[in-house]
This record gives C-alpha cells, structure tokens and sequence, in this order.
DNA sequence: TATGAATGAGGCTTCATTCAT
DNA sequence: GATGAATGAAGCCTCATTCAT
C-alpha cells in the first residue's frame, strides 16, 4: 500500500504470470488477477488494452530474453568451448524470470499458438540452435536441444518430471554437458 | 446416419482428442466436437456425463497404457540389458495413441491438474521409472527420462523442438540408447 | 420384480406423487422417477403421454375424492348436525391419499395454475362449501375453512405449523368442531 | 435509463418477488426478469450472484420481518391482551410487504427447502409462537396459529380459500380474535 | 412393454469488454 | 488512474420428448 505507486502495471505482469503458469491462460479471469492486486476489473485496461495484450507482453519479455542469450553466443568465438560456456549461462538464466516464462509458454502451448502464433518462441529458439550448431549434423542439434531440457529439467518440474525430488540443477547441469560434449562413441558413428 | 452403429463414444474421443491437442481443453466447445462428428451437443451428454469427463477418460486410456509398459517391465528380468530392450518398446508405442496422449497431456497442463488432480500421470510415470532403475543414482534416472524425451521428440513436435525438420523417429532412439546406456565415469570420458 | 406386472402406471403415479410433493414438480425429473421405478425415461412415455399427464392424472383423482365428498354430502340432511359429522369424515379421509394429494397441490401452486387452470381445485372445493354453508353468512364459511385447515394441520406439515411437535389429528378434530359450531358469542354478533 | 441510479437491485427483488408468487420460482426465468426490467440477463448478475440468492435475500427480508414481531412481542408484557394486540398488529402487516413474502414462501415450498433449508421460516415463527404461547397447551397452540392463518386468509388467496369472494380481512381479524381468545373449557361450550 | 440413442429448446452462468463518472 | 454498472457473446448442461427396434 505504500510505496508501489505507478508500478502497477508490473504487479499485473507478475500475477498474471503467477496465474498463467498456475492454473493457465483460459482459466485465469481477469477477475482474479485484479482481485489478488486489490483493484477493479476495469482497472486493469487502463494498463493492458486487453487481456491478450499481457500474455503478448510476457512473451515479448521471453523473447527479447532470448534474443540477449543470441547476443551473448554471437559475441563469442564459435567451437566447442561454447556449448560448454553456453549450457553454464543457460543454467544460470532458467532460474529467474526466464525459467518461469518458459514454464508459462510450455502450460500454454495451444494458446501461444493462437495468441502470438504458431512459433514465436519456437522460431527465436531455433535460431539460437542454428547459431550454436551452425553446420553441425542432426544428431548433434538433438543433443543440444535435450541438454537443455536436461538443465530446464534441474529448476522446474512437468510432465515426465520426477515428482518425489528436489530439483537438482548442478546434477542437471551435468548431465547436460555431457550431452552436448562432442563424441566419437560407437553409438553415434554405429549403423 | 450410415453404417456407424454404436462406435458414436469412440468418436467423441477421438475428435476430442483431436480437438484437445491442437487447440486446447478450454478453447474447444462442445459445439465443435458436435459439429465435426454431425451430431448434437445434447448427444454429446448421452454418452459422457460432462465435458471434464471426456478428459477423465483419456487419461485413463493412458494411465492404462502406462500400466501396460508396467507390466511389460516388470516380467522382463532386470538388468542393462532391460534398458535397451525398453526403449525400443517406447519407441514404438510412442508413434501411436500413445503418443497423442501424450501430446494431449503435454498440450494441457493446468487442466491436467485440476480435472485429474496434480500427479494423476506423474505419479504413474515416477513407478516405471523406479521400476527401469530400481537403487540407481540420481544421475541414471535423470538419463532415462531425458532418454524417454528424446524418443517423445522423435515423434511429436513441442516448445524446444526444432519445427524446420521432419521427425527422425530412429535418430532418437539411438541418441536415446546412447543416453540410457551405463558409463564409466558419471561425466562421460569417451568409449 | 415378481408379482408387479400391468401395474407400472400405478407405480409411476405413487413416486410421482411422492417426489412432486418432496421437491415439486418443476425440479422432478422424468429420469429420477424412472430411476427409482428401475426403468428406463422411454418407458414412462408407454403409460403417460406427457409429463404434465402424470400431473392432470393426480388432480383428477384428487377431484375425484372431492366429487365423493360432495355426494356423501348431499346424500345427508342438511344441517348443524351435518358439520360435525362431515368434519369427522374428513378427518378420516384426509389421512389417506386425499390428505397426499391436497398437499400435492399446496406444494405445486403454481404449477396448478397453469397445467389444469386456475381453479380446478379450487372451484370444486368451493363447490363443496357451498353446499354444506348453503345461505350461511360469510363469517360461517370462513369458519368451516379454518376448520378444515385445522383438520389437515393435524396430519401433514407446513409453513406456519409446529415442527417441534407430531401431529395430533384428534386434537386438530377437537379444534374443528368447535371452530364449526354454531355460537352466539359476544365475538361473532359484536360490530 | 431515466432517473433510476442505484435502485436496480431494488427492483429486480421487486420483479423477482412479483414473478416468484405468480409463476413459482422455477418456472421464471432470469431473462423475464430482465426483460421486464430492460436490462440484460448479465446485469442481473452484478447485482445477486446466482437465481437463488435472489430468493435467499427475499427470505432474509421476511425472517427479519418476522424478527420485527419477535422483538415487539418481547417488548410488551405477556398475557392474554398480549394475543389481541399481537392479531392486530400481525393484520396490519400482513397486508404489506410481509404477506407478498409469505405467498412467496407458501408458493414455493419445496423450492425453499432446497436453497434456505427445511425451517428458515418455520424455525423461526415456531420462536415467535413459543414466545406468545410460553406454557400454554397444544390446543392453545393450535389455535394461535390458526388465528394467524385466518388473518392470511384474510389477505391473500390459496388453496382451500373461497376464490369467489373478495378478501375481507375486518372478518378475518374478528374470526382470529375469537380463535384466540381464552375459553372456558377445551371444547366452547358458548359464552 | 420397453429400451438405447438422439434431439431441440432453453436455462443458468461466466467472461472480456465498455463507458460514463 | 480508477470504479461501478452494464452488455453481448458464448459456454456448459438439463430436460422433456421422439423413434426405430
């Protein structure tokens, strides 16, 4: 009550958020979001013109997230020392906001699709594959793309997740690197 | 009207099914389903209470689907080799309904949690992979189930998926394999 | 199961009558009946054209049972005596299905009005009451009416009656007939 | 849309209540309520929740009507005049607001046992009795609550009421004060 | 006599959105 | 910046009823 003058518009983001990942974005009625801030329905158009309008602005906010990882593997000299270096800050970022939008796009799959289309992330996260496994072959691009499920895995839990464990995130982290270590096992270059 | 005698239940879910992958639980209307199968929304209710029940019992059909790989393992006699063999067997079942239902569940998250309950397919997944690696360490159970998920992207298509290629169904059951298959060291030092 | 054959249309009418009179006959489903009768909805549609039939169907015996009130009516000579008398058979015959029926309809008012009209019941009481009141003063026939309330408050219950207590139909009969009885009272002449 | 701010709610309890008597609540549908009131079906749910909390309000109104006479019958002194002056003032209530309520709940009974509970109502005029009649006998009891239905009777129109004949309620009145006047004996025996 | 399957009408309710203040 | 009141569209569901078998 004091003190948070003119952020209101970032208390919508974070409750809508909260709400979006919670219980998704068809379920989660304007209603409830200005209730757990304390205002009106109509309070919140003054800030958002619609209710579409929060979910395109957290997922700008994923994407320009994104586009800073881009940047960042962009900066860097290409090799295998930057899938390593790559996974570490990877790791890093799925523990803050970023972590948490992605769990919002992934319990919102079919909705991102009709809100923001079909591949707004899915585009932006290719690309930063492309810029990472330029020229590399598909088995490669596979490990990678699981490495960093290994390590998304390690902060936050769904299906297929192991529900009876603490998240693990330097076990995780591990694992990843790993993954993604180039090889010359039998398995790879076996059939 | 023509020759589709008692099959209308099977319908429902299937276009349900359908329905419910592409565009989500709460966005498909029951009016919908009803028009793709030309039938009525009130025949809709003769055969399934409500529409929550229609999702109860998809997932029933995959809990029985799990409890069937279950069974599966726990007549095989364990041991590394049980690994392999296993993931062959998902691998096939993956490209079938069990696959879509899947998908479906993957597609519709929150719903998941509060029509089923939190852990309903979870919890089921959790006893299979005690079961694959009963007393093993924390690392190998997190290498099954990224194992598992990269035979589910050979198959299907979701957020951190490369959405410019075709599926390569065997490139990920090897990368799979190689991942389920015991090591020397927990960092893998090459073969 | 055994022993009831043809009287279906008789035991539709009994949990009919039942639950119009427990929940009205707005919130009685067709299929609850058939539940509890242990057949299918289809089936009451053999013996009853149409819901609001089951209703007339109740109404007319109910007129019924009055039309024999009226008769044994005038099959009396007429006067003082005839009250008392007449007060006594209705405090036999409301403790049967008349006393069902009459609450039937106190718990259906509405649905009264417009399934037999306005009046059917009331029309044929009035009927009654004039011929045991046949040139009585308004105040006489108010009387009788109260006395009959009297009568019915002794066996059934409803607003304005005493939860706490169990129906005392001879206590009710005593009221009646002195609420029936001719009087000279300083009461009834003042004014 | 002409001079009426703020009484809104105000005037769908005045249509619902109207509507309620006449029809039964069941029968009623929220889009005459609002038709007759030229709004929409949604305005209606601004101001009540739900179709029944319309008719919860409608009964808490009457329960503090009736809380009205409890008190006023607990700030006189008990005895026998007490009755008189309790018939009359009931008669000058009853011709107001309180008997429209009291129709309402006469109209609707199984409806009321179902949203306010089997003895809302009753509960609490049985209070009012044992407050008028404390010690008295069961026929003294009896006989009150008669004289109360006499009043009614008086007022409005139900089964078992003379539908021919205009209300009279100074005939009423009078009827009720002899009901409830202390008698010799049980059973009259005259003045 | 009775049933399984389906229909059509309509009911209650919810929700994003608007607008005057 | 924010609110109270209202709307329009649409959703889920229920129910009496029908009809071929």
């Amino acid at each position: 009550m004091a003190g948070r003058r003119g952020d209101t518009r970032e208390r919508i983001r974070e409750v809508a958020l909260k709400l979006f990942i919670r219980q998704g974005y068809e379920k989660t009625t304007l209603r409830e979001i200005a209730e757990e801030l304390e205002v009106t329905k109509a309070a919140l158009y003054y800030h958002f013109p619609t209710k579409e309008a929060i979910v395109r602005c957290l997922v700008q906010e994923l994407v320009a997230l994104i586009d800073e990882l881009i940047a960042w593997v962009e900066a860097k000299p290409p090799g295998p020392q930057l899938h390593v270096e790559f996974l570490g800050r990877f790791s890093e970022v799925v523990s803050g906001d970023f972590g948490r939008l992605i769990l919002f796009v992934q319990h919102n799959l079919p909705t991102m699709r009709d809100i923001v289309g079909a591949g707004a992330v899915g585009e932006r996260l290719t690309t930063l594959f492309d810029l990472l496994y330029r020229g590399e072959d598909p088995e490669a691009r596979l490990r990678i793309r699981l490495a960093l499920i290994a390590v998304l895995f390690g902060n936050n839990a769904t299906v297929l997740t192991d529900r009876r464990r603490e998240p693990q995130p330097e076990l995780a982290l591990r694992v990843a690197l790993d993954l993604a270590s180039p090889r010359a096992s039998a398995v790879s270059t076996g059939t």
